[in-house]
DNA sequence: TCCCATATCTTGACATCGACTAGATTGCTG
DNA sequence: CAGCAATCTAGTCGATGTCAAGATATGGGA
């Protein structure tokens, strides 16, 4: 935004990121245009490819981002429903990233950068997890499932008609306390 | 596949959607072409558009048929365990479905075939779960995050290291019994 | 039986997109 | 200050979705 029509963009590559991630919050994964992006951030058509090499760059360098947002937002969950709710507190307020970091089919699964990216993710709830039960695997697997279930249906707008307006994150606390047999509210 | 070469294909709408289901199920519905369908239908590329008007009629037409074997696949569930196995097993047992029936931003969401086929799908979904606990809602909304969120994350294959070969279906089972504080296997 | 309205399919065209290449411009570093 | 690497532009190609117009087959009514 500081110089207008220089020839350097400046800082292109964060441009193209956030009008992606503006384009996928919106309109979904699928609707994303690299020559769009260009033109939003006011450059040639091949400038971003220089920054991403190609789409499936691009949409893997926000998913190695989103997974550090992740990773950093499930900080010291206290037990496995405040993990959770950390989770579904990401999902909503980087939908664009979330919406992206768990579709091996767009991405580049290989990249170095969104693999040491995962695994932070990975060890963060697996030690999040240690000591819950007598299957760690299984009681991982449950949280996950959970979470990512109703942030995915709440980022799909499928659970529109049944939030009745009140709070998600707030919904899917009393809603993993009643499965784990606790209270909805401390 | 009984006439090779009239003008007429005979049944080339059927033949159009088990084309996308097959490459929806293994390259996710990014992937999807419609000019690629009609080559492997042996018609012009825009024989596929008469049947379905375009990208999104072809998709609304593959959610609407998903929402009709779904209801059929839920059939008369014992308990909400046993409902989030049929959902898990019709998941797995008709992918390019799944990955298609919850993402509106693919779809025509007011198209009344589809709209007539969710509704049948939910209203077999809250038959299932009348009267588990004191908030219906809250059962159905965490019974359905984890039955979905499993499946999603299976389909996308993030739980192939922690699964280690068993059949998804029963742990899934396993899961949903430990989450609702019921043994595994009965 | 014939005939035509309609459904189905083909052909052609246009704008857009992703990707590649070659060349221009800038900024940095020695 | 010189040259080198990073960054961006311009041009191009094949592929795609969508539309319009025309060709062909099918079925029901005269």
């Amino acid at each position: 935004m500081t110089a207008e029509r220089s020839y350097h963009h400046g800082d292109l590559r964060r441009a193209v990121l956030t009008a992606a991630l503006d384009v996928i919050a919106t309109e979904g994964p699928a609707a994303l245009s690299l020559r769009d992006l260009a033109r939003r951030a006011g450059v040639s058509h091949a400038a971003p490819a220089h920054h991403f090499k190609d789409r499936a760059g691009l949409l893997t360098a926000i998913a190695a981002e989103g997974h550090g947002l992740l990773a950093a937002a499930l900080g010291e969950a206290e037990d496995l429903r405040d993990l959770g709710v950390r989770y579904v507190r990401f999902a909503g307020a980087h939908p664009a990233h979330f919406q992206v970091m768990f579709r091996p089919e767009l991405l580049r699964t290989d990249d170095p950068e969104l693999l040491a990216a995962r695994e932070r993710t990975r060890t963060r709830l697996r030690a999040a997890v240690e000591g819950y039960g007598d299957d760690p695997a299984l009681g991982f697997m449950a949280a996950w499932s959970m979470a990512h279930g109703f942030a995915t249906l709440l980022l799909s707008r499928n659970l529109d008609g049944l939030l009745s307006g009140s709070d998600p994150e707030e919904t899917f606390r009393a809603l993993a306390g009643a499965m784990s047999g606790r209270p909805g509210t401390p």
